[in-house]
DNA sequence: TAGATTGTTAATCGATTAACAATC
DNA sequence: TAGATTGTTAATCGATTAACAATC
């Protein structure tokens, strides 16, 4: 089986999170032309998208969206539960550490790690915070294969280091750096200061359209 | 000036971050061959970006490392500065209220919006959070174009046509939901759960990468 | 069976990379 | 001037869209 791109994995959450809708709703079956009507995109793009998986649909019918919802569930691993800490237990660390939401897909939060001694011990909707120091046996003890790191920028390169030697795999990074790691590691990187950027840049260049327009 | 297509822009937030540690790094130039080294991109797709703006550099020589930060700066809009205000006091709005960094960039969180009584009052890193009756009046009197939304997805499309109505121009927005909004409204989504899903799926396929192999 | 809609191939479009003339 | 490196054109690659035969 080749590679699946990016582009198109990229996609799968937001169809995922439309079938999840139509479920709540009750709709039983949906065409790749309703869908995109729906979600903006052409049919053909997803018809493509869920080809590369093979096919999940039936002609003259359209996609049965309960089989569809799970199957994609599957394709993006929602099928199995991950123990996943936090590293970092100040603003953003907490706030994850807080948003329930992640379990309903598998993702269970069971520790924060924090340096800072006034910190420790703290529990955040009854999760522990623990000193930096019981990382490598956590990790070791519980199967905990994805960290979020929520630690300043010039702290994250060799803590990373660290979470992969102890034996993370994945790494969910918040810090504004890029981290060099084994490429058997995954990271994904959640850059809000370079999104805000992004908006920011829009922002303004709609903002000069309209003054061309006024003149 | 024809539209700059949308994977340059993204693209531009993470040159402006390494320029900016170069230029703490005190390095004066820099040739795309060697930034694409540091970057891991090529040295043509460097080029080719910032020719979309024209020229910043020079033959022989290379970019200037201020110049180029510089001028990447104004396209992204930082030479502005913003007055930000972020609907919802609940953990993620906290958490943005509490990260300074922001400012640096030019954007001012100003205030937080609650409907939360219990909230209200409470000021979060000497920002106050007020109450939802106050939003309009607030954006009036304070030119307020930015607003970060971290509210459940259920409200959210509803107080995002009011933020525009209030005269709101770019939403930042962290529900799980698309918003449909006038064409003039820029809107950027921060997704976390479909972040953590992608890392999901890398992790998953490398797992099943390894598996097949020891078989 | 007739109608609908997929799965899939072919055509188009856009983004990336390569190559090199221009020029500092 | 010679060497380096950009700016830019041309070639390639990949992603999207269109079209339609397969089939439920």
């Amino acid at each position: 089986m080749k590679a699946i791109s990016a582009t198109v994995i990229n996609r799968l959450p937001r169809y995922y999170r439309y079938l999840g809708e139509l479920l709540e709703n009750d709709v039983i079956r949906i065409s790749s032309k309703e869908l995109s009507e729906k979600m903006n995109v052409t049919a053909s793009q997803i018809r493509q998208d869920f080809n590369n998986f093979g096919g999940f649909g039936q002609q003259g019918y359209g996609y049965n969206v309960s089989y569809l919802y799970k199957e994609i569930g599957k394709i993006l691993g929602l099928d199995n539960n991950y123990n996943v800490i936090i590293i970092g237990a100040g603003n953003i660390g907490q706030a994850l550490a807080n948003y329930s939401d992640f379990e309903r897909r598998g993702f269970y939060i069971t520790a924060l790690f924090d340096v800072n001694e006034s910190s420790v011990g703290k529990k955040i909707r009854g999760i522990e915070v623990l000193h930096m120091d019981k990382l490598e046996e956590y990790i070791m003890k519980n199967n905990v294969q994805i960290a979020a790191l929520t630690i300043p920028k010039a702290k994250a390169p060799q803590v990373a280091a660290s979470l992969v030697s102890f034996g993370i795999k994945a790494i969910w990074n918040f810090a504004p750096i890029d981290l060099h790691l084994p490429e058997f590691v995954t990271v994904q990187n959640v850059h809000l200061a370079e999104s805000l950027m992004q908006l920011s840049y829009n922002l303004k260049t709609y903002n000069e359209k309209k003054e061309k327009k006024l003149k």
